[in-house]
DNA sequence: CGACTTTGACCAGCGC
DNA sequence: GCGCTGGTCAAAGTCG
């Protein structure tokens, strides 16, 4: 509800490698193996500053060819890259991704409850 | 040279 | 009262 980063949201998209580029640099700052999944959670953070967005990606427990990416914050600085060649996500991906930063945040706006 | 990455350890809050 | 988990920080090393 209230008192709370106005941006907390979590994503489910089907990746090989859990690094988007999605146009922000982001930092690892931390490596956790958490009760909840037998997998690895990463945390990274905007490497922006005045930019506290934290981003946690974690692969999901019941489709490891999937990652859960979860949001907290909004940016505070404009894109570094984005009217240079990286407007489009680097990640690898099998078959068609088809994955909009529009569509994942309106997905991401019904898993809001998460 | 600068920037980024990695790992370990520590701390706090909560539940039963 | 105790145990457990999650989360963050720091330092060092390496790469282009």
């Amino acid at each position: 509800m209230a008192g709370r980063p106005s941006g907390r949201i979590g994503f489910r998209t089907r990746s090989e490698v859990e690094v988007m580029d999605d146009g922000f640099r982001w930092r690892k700052y931390g490596k956790k193996a958490v009760k909840s999944s037998p997998n690895l959670r990463n945390y990274y953070r905007c490497s922006a500053e005045g930019c506290g967005v934290k981003k946690r990606v974690e692969r999901d427990r019941d489709d490891p060819l999937y990652v859960l990416t979860t949001y907290d914050g909004v940016h505070n600085h404009v894109t570094p890259g984005s009217t240079s060649s990286r407007a489009a996500p680097a990640y690898s991906a099998p078959t068609a991704p088809a994955w909009t930063w529009s569509e994942l945040q309106a997905a991401a706006h019904s898993s809001e409850s998460y």
